[in-house]
DNA sequence: CCGAAGTAGTTGCCTTGACAAATATTGCCC
DNA sequence: GGGCAATATTTGTCAAGGCAACTACTTCGG
Protein backbone atom coordinates (compact mmCIF):
# COMPACT_ATOMS: atom_id res chain seq x y z
CA UNK A 1 0.00 0.00 0.00
CA UNK A 2 2.64 2.12 1.08
CA UNK A 3 4.92 1.44 -2.00
CA UNK A 4 1.78 1.41 -4.04
CA UNK A 5 1.11 4.89 -3.50
CA UNK A 6 4.61 5.57 -3.96
CA UNK A 7 4.69 4.45 -7.17
CA UNK A 8 1.62 5.97 -8.60
CA UNK A 9 3.35 9.13 -7.47
CA UNK A 10 6.84 8.84 -8.73
CA UNK A 11 4.68 7.43 -11.69
CA UNK A 12 2.82 11.01 -12.34
CA UNK A 13 6.36 12.57 -11.17
CA UNK A 14 8.08 11.11 -14.27
CA UNK A 15 4.85 11.69 -16.72
CA UNK A 16 5.44 15.42 -16.04
CA UNK A 17 8.71 15.83 -16.20
CA UNK A 18 8.66 14.06 -19.79
CA UNK A 19 5.84 16.78 -20.32
CA UNK A 20 7.92 19.75 -19.19
CA UNK A 21 11.22 18.87 -21.26
CA UNK A 22 10.63 20.60 -24.11
CA UNK A 23 10.19 23.95 -21.64
CA UNK A 24 13.41 23.00 -20.04
CA UNK A 25 11.99 22.88 -16.47
CA UNK A 26 12.20 19.19 -14.50
CA UNK A 27 8.36 18.10 -12.43
CA UNK A 28 8.92 20.28 -9.99
CA UNK A 29 10.14 23.41 -11.25
CA UNK A 30 6.79 24.10 -12.68
CA UNK A 31 4.66 24.40 -9.52
CA UNK A 32 6.56 27.62 -8.61
CA UNK A 33 6.26 29.47 -11.62
CA UNK A 34 2.48 28.39 -11.68
CA UNK A 35 1.68 29.66 -8.47
CA UNK A 36 3.65 33.43 -9.96
CA UNK A 37 1.84 33.46 -12.82
CA UNK A 38 -1.86 32.04 -12.03
CA UNK A 39 -2.49 32.71 -8.43
CA UNK A 40 -0.07 35.68 -7.91
CA UNK A 41 2.01 34.11 -5.14
CA UNK A 42 5.27 36.35 -4.95
CA UNK A 43 6.80 36.10 -1.97
CA UNK A 44 8.99 33.13 -0.52
CA UNK A 45 7.29 32.22 2.23
CA UNK A 46 3.87 32.15 0.51
CA UNK A 47 5.08 29.96 -2.45
CA UNK A 48 6.40 27.65 0.49
CA UNK A 49 3.38 27.56 2.04
CA UNK A 50 1.40 26.91 -1.09
CA UNK A 51 3.84 24.04 -2.57
CA UNK A 52 4.01 22.75 1.30
CA UNK A 53 7.78 22.94 1.22
CA UNK A 54 9.66 24.67 4.11
CA UNK A 55 11.27 28.33 3.20
CA UNK A 56 15.04 27.01 2.90
CA UNK A 57 13.95 24.49 0.14
CA UNK A 58 12.08 27.08 -1.66
CA UNK A 59 14.67 29.72 -1.61
CA UNK A 60 17.05 26.89 -3.09
CA UNK A 61 14.66 26.32 -5.93
CA UNK A 62 14.11 29.93 -6.79
CA UNK A 63 18.01 30.06 -7.39
CA UNK A 64 17.98 27.73 -10.04
CA UNK A 65 14.86 29.31 -11.45
CA UNK A 66 16.73 32.97 -11.03
CA UNK A 67 19.97 31.36 -12.86
CA UNK A 68 17.72 30.04 -15.77
CA UNK A 69 16.47 33.67 -16.26
CA UNK A 70 12.98 33.01 -15.63
CA UNK A 71 12.10 35.42 -12.52
CA UNK A 72 13.54 38.37 -10.89
CA UNK A 73 13.76 39.12 -6.60
CA UNK A 74 13.05 42.36 -5.63
CA UNK A 75 13.13 43.80 -2.27
CA UNK A 76 10.03 45.15 -0.85
CA UNK A 77 10.27 48.58 0.35
CA UNK A 78 7.31 48.42 2.74
CA UNK A 79 9.04 45.57 4.38
CA UNK A 80 12.34 45.13 3.91
CA UNK A 81 12.11 41.15 5.01
CA UNK A 82 10.36 40.14 2.80
CA UNK A 83 11.47 39.52 -1.39
CA UNK A 84 8.93 39.96 -4.30
CA UNK A 85 9.60 37.54 -6.75
CA UNK A 86 8.56 38.49 -10.65
CA UNK A 87 8.70 36.50 -13.50
CA UNK A 88 10.59 37.88 -16.69
CA UNK A 89 9.48 38.01 -20.14
CA UNK A 90 10.72 34.49 -20.34
CA UNK A 91 9.59 33.42 -17.41
CA UNK A 92 5.82 34.41 -18.12
CA UNK A 93 6.06 32.69 -21.76
CA UNK A 94 7.41 29.32 -19.88
CA UNK A 95 4.67 29.78 -17.63
CA UNK A 96 1.73 30.38 -19.78
CA UNK A 97 2.65 26.53 -21.45
CA UNK A 98 2.65 24.85 -17.81
CA UNK A 99 -0.92 23.99 -17.10
CA UNK A 100 -2.05 22.68 -20.34
CA UNK A 101 0.78 19.70 -20.09
CA UNK A 102 0.49 19.37 -16.60
CA UNK A 103 -2.85 18.82 -17.03
CA UNK A 104 -2.22 16.17 -19.75
CA UNK A 105 0.16 14.07 -17.86
CA UNK A 106 -2.51 13.79 -15.00
CA UNK A 107 -5.25 12.57 -17.70
CA UNK A 108 -2.74 10.25 -19.33
CA UNK A 109 -2.43 8.45 -16.10
CA UNK A 110 -6.66 8.69 -15.58
CA UNK A 111 -7.25 8.11 -19.51
CA UNK A 112 -9.28 5.26 -18.53
CA UNK A 113 -11.07 6.75 -15.27
CA UNK A 114 -14.57 7.52 -15.40
CA UNK A 115 -15.69 10.81 -14.27
CA UNK A 116 -17.07 9.10 -11.33
CA UNK A 117 -13.77 7.22 -10.46
CA UNK A 118 -11.89 10.49 -10.85
CA UNK A 119 -14.08 12.17 -7.80
CA UNK A 120 -13.67 8.93 -5.38
CA UNK A 121 -9.95 9.14 -5.77
CA UNK A 122 -9.68 12.27 -4.88
CA UNK A 123 -12.02 11.85 -2.16
CA UNK A 124 -10.36 9.04 -0.63
CA UNK A 125 -7.17 11.13 -0.83
CA UNK A 126 -7.93 13.94 0.71
CA UNK A 127 -9.40 11.71 3.28
CA UNK A 128 -6.14 10.38 3.92
CA UNK A 129 -4.46 13.50 3.56
CA UNK A 130 -6.86 14.16 6.56
CA UNK A 131 -6.36 11.59 8.48
CA UNK A 132 -2.25 12.22 8.34
CA UNK A 133 -2.33 15.90 9.48
CA UNK A 134 -4.26 14.91 12.04
CA UNK A 135 -2.08 12.63 13.36
CA UNK A 136 1.18 14.45 12.55
CA UNK A 137 0.31 18.31 13.13
CA UNK A 138 -1.67 18.66 16.35
CA UNK A 139 -0.08 15.83 18.24
CA UNK A 140 -1.62 14.20 20.93
CA UNK A 141 -0.13 10.80 20.36
CA UNK A 142 0.25 8.74 23.50
CA UNK A 143 3.02 6.73 22.24
CA UNK A 144 5.52 9.17 23.77
CA UNK A 145 3.76 11.36 26.35
CA UNK A 146 2.00 9.08 29.06
CA UNK B 1 -4.75 16.32 -8.17
CA UNK B 2 -0.96 16.32 -8.60
CA UNK B 3 -0.35 18.33 -5.87
CA UNK B 4 -3.29 16.00 -3.44
CA UNK B 5 -1.24 12.86 -4.62
CA UNK B 6 1.79 14.85 -3.34
CA UNK B 7 0.59 15.72 0.16
CA UNK B 8 -1.22 12.05 0.58
CA UNK B 9 2.57 10.51 -0.12
CA UNK B 10 4.34 13.26 2.07
CA UNK B 11 1.69 12.59 4.69
CA UNK B 12 2.16 9.20 5.11
CA UNK B 13 6.30 9.67 4.60
CA UNK B 14 5.86 11.77 7.49
CA UNK B 15 3.58 9.53 9.29
CA UNK B 16 6.34 6.25 8.81
CA UNK B 17 8.71 8.75 9.72
CA UNK B 18 7.60 9.39 13.08
CA UNK B 19 7.22 5.53 13.98
CA UNK B 20 10.59 4.53 12.91
CA UNK B 21 11.95 7.28 14.86
CA UNK B 22 12.87 4.98 17.82
CA UNK B 23 14.26 2.31 15.40
CA UNK B 24 17.10 5.19 14.37
CA UNK B 25 15.55 4.65 10.76
CA UNK B 26 14.28 7.06 8.27
CA UNK B 27 10.97 6.92 6.34
CA UNK B 28 13.28 5.41 3.55
CA UNK B 29 15.56 3.39 5.14
CA UNK B 30 13.10 1.05 6.53
CA UNK B 31 12.61 -0.58 2.68
CA UNK B 32 15.72 -2.72 2.18
CA UNK B 33 15.47 -4.01 5.38
CA UNK B 34 12.55 -5.05 5.18
CA UNK B 35 13.16 -6.62 1.60
CA UNK B 36 15.99 -8.69 2.79
CA UNK B 37 14.59 -9.63 5.88
CA UNK B 38 11.02 -10.57 5.46
CA UNK B 39 11.58 -11.44 1.42
CA UNK B 40 15.75 -12.61 1.34
CA UNK B 41 16.39 -10.00 -1.51
CA UNK B 42 20.12 -10.21 -0.71
CA UNK B 43 21.47 -7.86 -4.18
CA UNK B 44 22.07 -4.18 -4.33
CA UNK B 45 20.66 -4.90 -8.28
CA UNK B 46 17.21 -6.97 -6.81
CA UNK B 47 17.05 -4.32 -3.86
CA UNK B 48 17.22 -1.53 -6.39
CA UNK B 49 14.79 -3.39 -9.11
CA UNK B 50 12.46 -3.81 -5.78
CA UNK B 51 12.42 -0.21 -4.41
CA UNK B 52 11.85 1.20 -7.97
CA UNK B 53 14.88 3.27 -7.63
CA UNK B 54 18.42 2.80 -9.59
CA UNK B 55 21.59 0.92 -8.37
CA UNK B 56 23.51 4.37 -7.60
CA UNK B 57 20.58 5.14 -5.06
CA UNK B 58 20.54 1.56 -3.43
CA UNK B 59 24.40 1.23 -3.53
CA UNK B 60 24.40 5.15 -1.14
CA UNK B 61 21.14 3.50 0.80
CA UNK B 62 23.15 0.54 1.70
CA UNK B 63 26.45 2.49 2.41
CA UNK B 64 24.45 4.39 4.99
CA UNK B 65 22.75 1.39 6.53
CA UNK B 66 26.16 -0.41 6.59
CA UNK B 67 27.75 2.65 8.28
CA UNK B 68 25.02 1.91 11.08
CA UNK B 69 25.91 -1.22 11.74
CA UNK B 70 22.47 -3.09 10.63
CA UNK B 71 23.81 -4.96 7.18
CA UNK B 72 27.05 -6.61 6.16
CA UNK B 73 28.54 -6.41 2.61
CA UNK B 74 29.84 -9.84 1.28
CA UNK B 75 30.86 -10.29 -2.45
CA UNK B 76 29.61 -13.99 -3.86
CA UNK B 77 32.20 -16.49 -4.78
CA UNK B 78 30.13 -17.75 -7.16
CA UNK B 79 29.70 -14.25 -9.23
CA UNK B 80 32.31 -12.07 -8.11
CA UNK B 81 30.56 -9.42 -9.66
CA UNK B 82 27.76 -9.47 -7.47
CA UNK B 83 27.68 -8.53 -3.20
CA UNK B 84 25.53 -10.39 -0.67
CA UNK B 85 23.40 -8.54 1.48
CA UNK B 86 22.88 -9.79 4.96
CA UNK B 87 21.96 -7.91 8.57
CA UNK B 88 23.69 -8.28 11.65
CA UNK B 89 22.60 -9.21 14.63
CA UNK B 90 21.08 -5.71 15.50
CA UNK B 91 19.88 -5.65 11.72
CA UNK B 92 17.22 -8.46 12.27
CA UNK B 93 16.60 -6.89 15.36
CA UNK B 94 15.81 -3.34 13.72
CA UNK B 95 13.84 -5.80 11.12
CA UNK B 96 11.55 -7.38 12.96
CA UNK B 97 10.35 -4.14 14.31
CA UNK B 98 9.90 -2.62 11.13
CA UNK B 99 6.38 -4.34 9.71
CA UNK B 100 4.13 -3.93 12.82
CA UNK B 101 5.37 0.17 12.80
CA UNK B 102 4.93 0.70 8.96
CA UNK B 103 1.32 -1.14 9.21
CA UNK B 104 0.69 1.23 12.08
CA UNK B 105 1.86 4.56 10.04
CA UNK B 106 -0.62 3.57 7.16
CA UNK B 107 -3.56 2.03 9.53
CA UNK B 108 -3.41 5.30 10.90
CA UNK B 109 -3.77 7.39 7.23
CA UNK B 110 -6.70 4.57 6.82
CA UNK B 111 -8.23 4.97 9.73
CA UNK B 112 -11.55 5.56 8.83
CA UNK B 113 -11.71 4.09 5.86
CA UNK B 114 -14.06 1.24 5.46
CA UNK B 115 -12.00 -2.61 3.95
CA UNK B 116 -14.67 -1.74 0.48
CA UNK B 117 -13.27 1.63 0.35
CA UNK B 118 -9.38 0.91 0.80
CA UNK B 119 -9.64 -1.97 -2.43
CA UNK B 120 -11.03 0.72 -4.26
CA UNK B 121 -7.91 3.07 -3.55
CA UNK B 122 -5.64 0.55 -4.19
CA UNK B 123 -7.76 -0.80 -7.39
CA UNK B 124 -7.41 3.08 -8.16
CA UNK B 125 -3.84 3.56 -8.00
CA UNK B 126 -2.92 0.75 -9.52
CA UNK B 127 -4.44 1.43 -12.47
CA UNK B 128 -3.19 4.69 -12.40
CA UNK B 129 0.42 3.24 -12.55
CA UNK B 130 -0.21 1.03 -15.22
CA UNK B 131 -1.77 3.73 -17.53
CA UNK B 132 1.52 5.58 -16.62
CA UNK B 133 4.01 2.97 -17.14
CA UNK B 134 2.39 2.35 -20.43
CA UNK B 135 3.71 5.83 -21.36
CA UNK B 136 6.81 6.38 -19.26
CA UNK B 137 8.29 2.84 -20.40
CA UNK B 138 7.44 1.87 -23.52
CA UNK B 139 7.38 5.17 -25.52
CA UNK B 140 5.21 5.71 -28.02
CA UNK B 141 4.28 9.01 -28.30
CA UNK B 142 3.96 11.12 -31.27
CA UNK B 143 5.12 14.45 -29.82
CA UNK B 144 8.81 14.27 -30.88
CA UNK B 145 9.09 11.52 -32.90
CA UNK B 146 6.76 11.78 -36.41
C1' DC C 1 40.27 -19.39 -26.81
C1' DC C 2 39.44 -14.34 -27.54
C1' DG C 3 37.22 -10.26 -28.07
C1' DA C 4 32.65 -8.03 -27.79
C1' DA C 5 28.63 -7.34 -25.34
C1' DG C 6 26.20 -7.43 -21.25
C1' DT C 7 25.79 -7.21 -16.02
C1' DA C 8 26.81 -5.75 -11.01
C1' DG C 9 28.38 -2.39 -8.34
C1' DT C 10 30.48 2.05 -7.32
C1' DT C 11 31.34 6.95 -7.80
C1' DG C 12 30.75 11.89 -9.45
C1' DC C 13 27.73 15.52 -10.23
C1' DC C 14 23.15 17.49 -9.96
C1' DT C 15 18.23 18.31 -8.03
C1' DT C 16 15.30 18.25 -4.30
C1' DG C 17 13.78 18.26 0.51
C1' DA C 18 14.21 18.65 5.78
C1' DC C 19 16.05 20.91 9.76
C1' DA C 20 18.70 24.26 12.33
C1' DA C 21 21.37 28.32 12.95
C1' DA C 22 22.22 33.01 11.52
C1' DT C 23 20.70 37.71 9.82
C1' DA C 24 17.70 41.38 9.11
C1' DT C 25 13.60 43.63 10.05
C1' DT C 26 9.16 44.52 12.04
C1' DG C 27 5.83 45.04 15.66
C1' DC C 28 4.40 44.91 20.27
C1' DC C 29 4.46 45.65 25.27
C1' DC C 30 5.76 48.17 29.16
C1' DG D 1 11.50 54.65 23.16
C1' DG D 2 13.88 50.31 23.96
C1' DG D 3 14.00 45.59 24.51
C1' DC D 4 11.93 41.29 22.88
C1' DA D 5 9.23 38.19 20.38
C1' DA D 6 7.81 37.10 15.85
C1' DT D 7 8.58 36.93 10.79
C1' DA D 8 11.20 36.61 6.21
C1' DT D 9 15.00 35.02 4.03
C1' DT D 10 19.36 32.85 3.52
C1' DT D 11 22.91 29.34 4.32
C1' DG D 12 25.04 24.90 6.10
C1' DT D 13 24.57 20.09 6.63
C1' DC D 14 22.42 15.92 5.70
C1' DA D 15 19.25 12.21 3.31
C1' DA D 16 17.67 10.70 -0.96
C1' DG D 17 17.07 10.03 -5.97
C1' DG D 18 18.52 10.43 -11.14
C1' DC D 19 21.87 9.96 -14.75
C1' DA D 20 26.32 9.02 -16.69
C1' DA D 21 30.95 7.31 -16.52
C1' DC D 22 33.94 3.78 -14.85
C1' DT D 23 35.66 -0.83 -13.05
C1' DA D 24 35.38 -5.61 -12.71
C1' DC D 25 33.46 -9.71 -14.11
C1' DT D 26 30.82 -13.00 -16.93
C1' DT D 27 29.00 -14.80 -21.13
C1' DC D 28 28.45 -15.53 -25.72
C1' DG D 29 29.70 -15.81 -30.74
C1' DG D 30 32.93 -16.97 -33.88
Amino acid sequence: MGPLLKRAFTSLLRGIDVKMQPLGLTAMQWEPLALIYYENVDTVAALARESQVNCGSMTRMLDRLESKGLLRRRRSATDRRVVHLELTAKGRQVARAIRPLALEAVAQHLSDFKPAEVSVLIQLLERMVTNGSRLNDDNSDADDQP
